[in-house]
DNA sequence: ACGAGGTCCTGCGAGC
DNA sequence: TGCTCGCAGGACCTCG
């Protein structure tokens, strides 16, 4: 499920492969996934369109065209965006939503078996509103702990939901909420008001050092995910809690619990780490 | 402003 | 073996 660090994974290994090209015959197999935009205006606009830049927003893929549109994909749970120098197998062709040639040899594949991502085409005045909606990106150098507190704190809400809530603070899902709360020794049902500015100080370094790392192991392939090469991640083998209910606790050997009472998503963690 | 719950989508594993 | 059912989950929506 590409969070942050599987989506800055993608987006590097697209950009080399991707800027200053041009997508020949693009072709749209599926087109639920688009909002706001018809296939049709899709296609033509990125049709012999060169892509300037490839780059990632909280946990969207923004190819940005010399004519100034932007494509904004969201992989959300099961999307790949994979460039290939070769023709694509057929077991690869399976859920292809989007496929484009490149000029000059290779492949473009946006890959989604259950469809939840979403294509976006933006104008710039339709972009600024788009980013504005998203909180701030949690490894910007400017963003500091106080900036952390300040947003993430100001609200009764469980901390965990907080944590991901995309219009706080952009790119963290339930894997890295999992680990950074962990990290810190915060019980994740903890209301954000009742954390201390000593935690979020904990906090705000548990989120940076957990996505920094899994950035360094190129992402976390649980099932779908994979980079934009193929490949699969690496942080799956570092994990301390995500999918790790029933077993003992890194730290101290407790038994993990799973719960599914913070909006309804799996929540795993140690009580003891982590109490209240 | 907040919480709860529905919706989208398909594969997979459990249970009968 | 073959069927149904519930779950996985991020973002968005409505309702109370």
């Amino acid at each position: 499920m590409p969070e942050l660090p599987e989506v800055e994974t993608i987006v590097r290994d697209l950009a080399p492969r991707l800027e200053g090209r041009t997508l020949r015959a693009p072709r749209l197999f599926k087109s639920d996934v688009l909002r706001r935009v018809s296939r049709r205006r899709l296609l033509e606009t990125i049709r012999r369109n060169r892509i300037e830049e490839v780059s990632r927003r909280a946990k969207h893929v923004v190819f940005l065209f010399k004519s100034g549109h932007r494509l904004v994909i969201q992989p959300r749970m099961t999307g790949s965006l994979l460039v290939y120098d070769r023709r694509l197998t057929p077991e690869e062709r399976r859920y292809v939503v989007l496929q484009a040639g490149l000029a000059g040899g290779g492949t473009f594949a946006y890959r989604d078996v259950r469809r939840l991502g979403t294509m976006w085409l933006l104008d710039e005045a339709a972009w600024r509103a788009y980013t504005a909606r998203i909180g701030p990106e949690p490894l910007a150098r400017d963003f500091d702990a106080a900036a952390f507190g300040e947003r993430l704190t100001g609200t009764r809400q469980a901390i965990k939901k907080v944590l991901m809530d995309q219009r706080r603070l952009a790119g963290v899902g339930n894997i890295y909420a999992n680990e950074a709360l962990f990290r810190a020794g915060i019980d994740p049902s903890r209301p954000a008001n009742r954390v201390g500015s000593e935690a979020a100080a904990r906090l705000y370094e548990a989120v940076r050092a957990v996505l920094g790392e899994a950035i360094a192991a190129k992402g976390t392939t649980f099932r779908d995910y994979r980079t934009g090469t193929g490949r699969k991640g690496g942080f799956q083998f570092v994990l301390d809690v995500y999918g790790r209910g029933g077993e003992p606790c890194h730290r101290c050997g407790t038994i993990l619990q799973t719960t599914h009472t913070i909006d309804g998503r799996a929540t795993t963690f140690c009580w003891r780490c982590q109490a209240a």
